[in-house]
DNA sequence: TGATTATAGTTGCATCTGCAATAACTTGTC
DNA sequence: GACAAGTTATTGCAGATGCAACTATAATCA
C-alpha cells in the first residue's frame, strides 16, 4: 500500500483552486442576490440581463446573445425574458433582417430599475470588494479571470 | 444633462470585475459539469459533496456542514443527500452526541466514483487551468480568491 | 425542575433551469 | 428555383433548489 492511496488528488493545487473559485462565486452571488432582492425586489438573473442590455449598443441584444452573455441555455433565456417582459423591464422587437430572430431591448422602466439596483450593487461592491482587495489586486484578479475566460 | 447620465456605473471597474467572476465561474462550472456527466454520469453537485466528504476528517460531515461547504440551503442539501444516499454513494449515520444531528459519510462506492470523477476532473483542469495560467499565476489567483472569500 | 429559546434536519410548495423536440425561417448547393 | 442543411427561438417535461413552516432535540436560565 502506497503512502497516499486514492486520497491525494483531492488536495491537488488545481483542484483546490477550482473549488475556491466555485465557492467564492457561490457566496458572493448568494449574498448579492439576497441584497438585490431585499432592496430592489430584483432577482440577480434579472439584474444581469438588464446590465448586459445597457452595455449593448442601442440597448438591445438578440435572444441568443443574451443567453450567451448570461451563460444560460436558450430555453431558459426565453422564459427569463418572458418574465422580464411581463414586468415591463424589457421588450421584444422584431428583427428587420431575420424573421427568426428576436431583439430584446431594455425599456425606460428597465433602465430606471437598473439604476436603483446599481446603486445597491455599488454599495455592496464597496463593502465586499473594496475592503478586501486594493485597486492593484483587483486589476490583477481581473486580468487572471480574463485569461481563464478567454479561450472557449 | 450631464455627460454620463445613468449609464456610467455599468462600466465601473468593480462592477466589471464582479461580472467577470460570475461569468468565468458559470462557464467553467457548466463545461466541467457536462464533462463529468458525460464521462462519469455524475452531476457536479454530487462531485462537490463527495469531494468535501473525502477532505473531512473520518470522511464525514454533519448536514449543516455539508450545506455550508457547498453553499446550498439546508433544505436543498437534505434532498441532495437523499439522492446521493439512494445511489449508495453516501450514508446517513446517527450522531451519538446529538440526536438532532445527522452525519453524512462517504461510502466505499462513493470513494470509487469520486476517484473516477477526479481522473476526469484532473484532465479537465490540465486543459482549462494548466494551459491558461502558469503555476505562479494560479498561486496568485488562489490567494486573491481566498482574500475575497475570507470574511463573511 | 420547568419554561423559554435556539438549533438540526425535513417537507410542502413554488420557481427556475436545462434538455430535447419542434416550428419558423435562412443559407447553401445543385 | 427547389431541396437539404443550418440557425433561431419557443415549448413540454422533468429535475433541482430555495424559502418558510414544522418537528424533534438541546441549551439556557430563572
Amino acid at each position: 500500500m502506497t503512502l497516499q492511496p486514492s486520497a491525494c488528488p483531492s488536495g491537488d493545487e488545481k483542484v483546490q483552486l477550482f473549488g475556491l473559485l466555485l465557492e467564492t462565486n457561490a457566496r458572493l452571488a448568494r449574498s448579492l442576490g439576497l441584497e438585490l432582492e431585499a432592496s430592489c425586489d430584483l432577482p440577480l438573473a434579472w439584474f444581469e440581463v438588464l446590465l448586459q442590455l445597457r452595455r449593448a449598443p442601442e440597448g438591445r441584444l438578440k435572444m441568443n446573445e443574451v443567453a450567451d452573455a448570461i451563460v444560460h441555455s436558450t430555453g431558459g433565456t426565453t422564459r427569463l425574458i418572458d418574465r422580464l417582459a411581463e414586468a415591463g423591464l424589457v421588450e421584444r422587437q422584431l428583427c428587420p433582417t431575420d424573421r427568426r430572430a428576436v431583439h430584446v431591448a431594455i425599456t425606460p422602466e428597465g433602465n430606471a430599475r437598473l439604476d436603483e439596483a446599481l446603486a445597491v450593487h455599488l454599495d455592496y461592491l464597496d463593502e465586499h470588494l473594496g475592503t478586501r482587495l486594493d485597486p492593484k489586486e483587483r486589476a490583477t484578479l481581473s486580468g487572471l479571470l480574463r485569461k481563464l475566460n478567454a479561450a472557449r
